[in-house]
DNA sequence: AAGAGTGCCAACCGCATCGAC
DNA sequence: AGTCGATGCGGTTGGCACTCT
C-alpha cells in the first residue's frame, strides 16, 4: 500500500532553493537544531516540503560540507567502499563525513564509473589478460576475495546503517554549533568576505554571495549560548586548518568525534599509529573495530594494487 | 554564430525502515 | 501485533552549462 506524499502537493514550491529560503531553513535549524523536519515548513512559513528542507540541509547547507573537486584519495575510498558496499551511498558516505551521499552517488555515476569502464575496456582491448580477471574492478574487482570474506563483510554491512547513525557526521546541533564556533573563533572579522568564502559553509571557490550570506548567517545567529557550550566541549578553539584537518580522511584519528558518551568514530581506531597495540582492548569496546581495520587494510592495499596494475596494463589513469 | 549533443548536479520521487502509540 | 507518522535512502530526472559540429 503506496505511503501518501508526505506533503500534499498544493502551495508548495518545487525547484532549486533561493539564497531567501537558504536563510530561513539556516536560521530556524540554528535556532531549533536540525531534526523534527515536518515542522519546519510550517514554522519558517517555507513552501517547502518537509523533505525537502531535509534534503537541502544534508546536501548543501550543512556545515563542514565538502564540495568540488574529490581527491585521489577520496577516489580509491569510494571506488573500494562501492565494491564493497555496492550502492549504499549513505554507508559508503558514514567513512567521508565531508561528503554527502547523494555527492558521492553522483561522482561515482559521472565520473568514477566511466573511468573504470574505460580502464576495464582499454585492458580488454590491450587483449591482455583483462583487469576483471587479474584484478577486478568495482564489483568484478572484489569477486575473487569475495566468498572468502563474504562473512566479514556480511557482519560489516549488516551493522554500518545502525553504526554509523551514531557517529555521522553533525548530526546533531551540539556539532554544528561546535563547527560554526569554531569557523567564528579563527576568523578575525566575521564580516571580512575574503573569510567569509573559506567559511565553514558550502561555498565553492566561486560560490556565489549567497554563500557569504549563509556563511555570515550562521555566524551571526550563534548564541552565547552555543559559544559555551562549544568552548565546554571542544576546550580549546578550532581553527580553519584545524578545521580541515579535522575533517580530512587521513587524520581521523585524531578527530574530536562526539565526546558524549556515544561510540567513538571507527576510523579514530582504525588509524591509529597504535591500533595494533589497542586492537585487543579496542575489539572488546567494539567488535566491528576489526572489520573497520581490515577494511581500511584492504582499501588501500587493493586499489594501491589496482592503479599499480592500471599504469602497467594501459595508458589510462584512474587518478 | 547557432543549434545539437553531452555532462553534471541539485532536487524530486517513491519505497524502506524505524519508533511511538 | 498492527498501524501510522517521520525520517532515511537510493534511483531518477530536470535543467543549466559547456562542448562539439
Amino acid at each position: 500500500m503506496g505511503r501518501p506524499p508526505c506533503c500534499d502537493n498544493i502551495g508548495i514550491k518545487k525547484g532549486p532553493w533561493t539564497p531567501e529560503e537558504d536563510i530561513v531553513l539556516v536560521s530556524y535549524i540554528q535556532e531549533h537544531g536540525p531534526g523534527n523536519w515536518r515542522s519546519v515548513p510550517t514554522s519558517t512559513g517555507l513552501m517547502r516540503c518537509s523533505k525537502s528542507c531535509r534534503l537541502r540541509w544534508t546536501n548543501y547547507l550543512r556545515p563542514g560540507i565538502k564540495r568540488g573537486n574529490f581527491t585521489p584519495h577520496e577516489e580509491r575510498v569510494i571506488i573500494h567502499l562501492q565494491s564493497l558496499l555496492g550502492n549504499r551511498w549513505a554507508a559508503i558516505a558514514s567513512y567521508l563525513p565531508q561528503r554527502t551521499d547523494n555527492d558521492i552517488k553522483n561522482y561515482w555515476n559521472t565520473h568514477l564509473k566511466k573511468k573504470i569502464n574505460k580502464i576495464q575496456g582499454a585492458a580488454d582491448a590491450d587483449g591482455k589478460k583483462p583487469l576483471s580477471d587479474a584484478r577486478p574492478v568495482c564489483h568484478d574487482y572484489v569477486s575473487q576475495s569475495y566468498d572468502m570474506k563474504e562473512s566479514r563483510k556480511q557482519d560489516l554491512t549488516a551493522a554500518l546503517p545502525r553504526y554509523h547513525q551514531k557517529s555521522r557526521y553533525a548530526s546533531s546541533s551540539e556539532n554544528i554549533s561546535r563547527l560554526l564556533q569554531g569557523w567564528m573563533q579563527s576568523s578575525p572579522t566575521v564580516n571580512a568576505p575574503g573569510k567569509l568564502k573559506q567559511s565553514c559553509s558550502t561555498a565553492d571557490d566561486d560560490d556565489d554571495e549567497n554563500s557569504n550570506i549563509i556563511s555570515a548567517l550562521t555566524a551571526a545567529s550563534l548564541t552565547e549560548k552555543s559559544q559555551a557550550e562549544s568552548d565546554r566541549r571542544c576546550g580549546a578553539t578550532m581553527t580553519h586548518d584545524d578545521f580541515d584537518l579535522l575533517h580530512s580522511f587521513e587524520n581521523m584519528d585524531i578527530v574530536p568525534w562526539e565526546n558524549t558518551g556515544e561510540e567513538t568514530h571507527p576510523f579514530q581506531h582504525a588509524q591509529a599509529d597504535d591500533a595494533e597495540a589497542q586492537l585487543g582492548a579496542e575489539s572488546e569496546q567494539h567488535p566491528l573495530f576489526l572489520l573497520e581495520n581490515w577494511l581500511l587494510d584492504e582499501a588501500s592495499a587493493q586499489v594501491n594494487e589496482l592503479m599499480e596494475l592500471n599504469a602497467d596494463s594501459c595508458s589510462y589513469s584512474l587518478f
